[in-house]
DNA sequence: CGGGCCATACGGCTTTGGTCGTAGGCTTGG
DNA sequence: CCAAGCCTACGACCAAAGCCGTATGGCCCG
């Protein structure tokens, strides 16, 4: 039985993304998330999971943090990215920071049927247009990502909210913990990013944001 | 005599932008800058200024940060971009933020003089190759230009150092003020930009960024 | 199986951040 | 000329952030 796993905000197209699965590998062991969150909780449940499609759109996803915090945590789990944009430079990023495929959302159900088949032969897939992808990421972003997929899971949680711009008293609610365990991760997070607090933890993070002006949170 | 301002940290372009200038407007009385700070010094010098030719990759300009806080301290004082990014969606931002010219450096020094001079009759002067331009922002980022505009110049020279991480007590040593004055500066744009702590002013003045990766600090 | 390593968790203590009240200087308009 | 309003500046006070030491439980390896 192989496990797949699928993040994806929208129930339609998650709904879509798991018939082509389905269809392409029969015995599939389907499991969903609709969150950063969530999926973070399915990997720690699903150690063994041999495929992930992953939305860049999702809440919480922050541009490709979580595609690299996942390549970090789980190197041997193939990801494809599952997004609306479709802009070369944005799946040149994705693949650089370790994607095994890139599906825009206007592809059609056989092309998506082959793609999961080929990524999980350990192939890369990618939209047919993107011909000649030289993978290049920036060096400042690529510093950024690798420290970032040093990050433990918990800690990776916690920068996530620190990057919305909360306080450790709400992240320590958030994750049922006392805001002490908060700032012993804070701690350890800015030694491994390198930085000296958490306004640069949370700079540092939007380095790996798909769009400058694109936010999540909107304070003002 | 009419006071042009330039502002660019290339020494040699400053020069030929210097020379464009004095062509297109024989008796204009020149000043310089290499970086916002300086920009922001001249600014308060010459507040009767009739053009200003920004470089967008200065040192602390943030993206379109320096151009929507000279917009909202000087809206009579027309504003020429000057870039190496020839990127449509930069320029189309640009003068969504009130620029009034777009001169990409590949531009010719005859094509420059011309622009000068358009600029300083009322018109707006882009790239021949843009044509019918829309001067769309994403909301997100008109609502922070918004609040970046209300700024005055001395909360906007802090929000620039808290936008680079640095602590209330650097600030005010760069400044020469006491920490107590940066803390009443913080509470000041706190409230003017709505949002409740520093790390949210960080990340609402880096919306304003070019791209994402492309960072002055270097952090890690 | 026992020792080493690490992620997670917590409390106490110091440093930094943020609020409030206050005050001088500068400009604008009656 | 004085009043209103704003920018800049400061000190005192409380809240939040960040550092230290410490503890527990899981995991891998000899």
């Amino acid at each position: 039985m192989r496990e797949v796993l699928i993040a994806d905000d929208h129930p339609l197209f998650r709904d879509a993304l798991a018939r082509a699965v389905t269809q392409a590998v029969p015995d599939a062991s389907l499991h969903q998330a609709d969150s950063v969150a969530a999926l973070l909780n399915l990997i720690e449940a699903h150690p063994h999971a041999e495929l992930l499609l992953l939305d860049l759109h999702m809440p919480g996803a922050n541009g490709f943090s979580a595609l690299v915090h996942v390549r970090g945590q789980q190197p041997g789990l193939p990801v494809i990215i599952v997004s609306a944009q479709e802009d070369a430079r944005v799946i040149q990023r994705a693949v650089g920071h370790g994607a095994s495929g890139y599906i825009p959302k206007s592809t059609s159900a056989d092309n998506i049927v082959a793609a999961i088949q080929r990524v999980l032969e350990g192939d890369v897939w990618l939209p047919p247009h993107v011909s000649g992808l030289t993978a290049k990421v920036e060096s400042a972003e690529a510093a950024a990502a690798a420290h970032v997929a040093e990050l433990t899971p918990q800690q990776f949680r916690v920068l996530g909210m620190i990057a919305e711009g909360l306080l450790n008293k709400q992240i320590a609610y958030e994750l049922n913990v006392s805001e002490a365990t908060i700032k012993a991760h804070m701690t350890a997070i800015m030694r491994k990013l390198n930085v000296s607090n958490r306004t640069q933890v949370a700079l540092l993070a939007r380095r790996l944001a798909l769009d400058p002006a694109l936010e999540t949170a909107d304070y003002g």
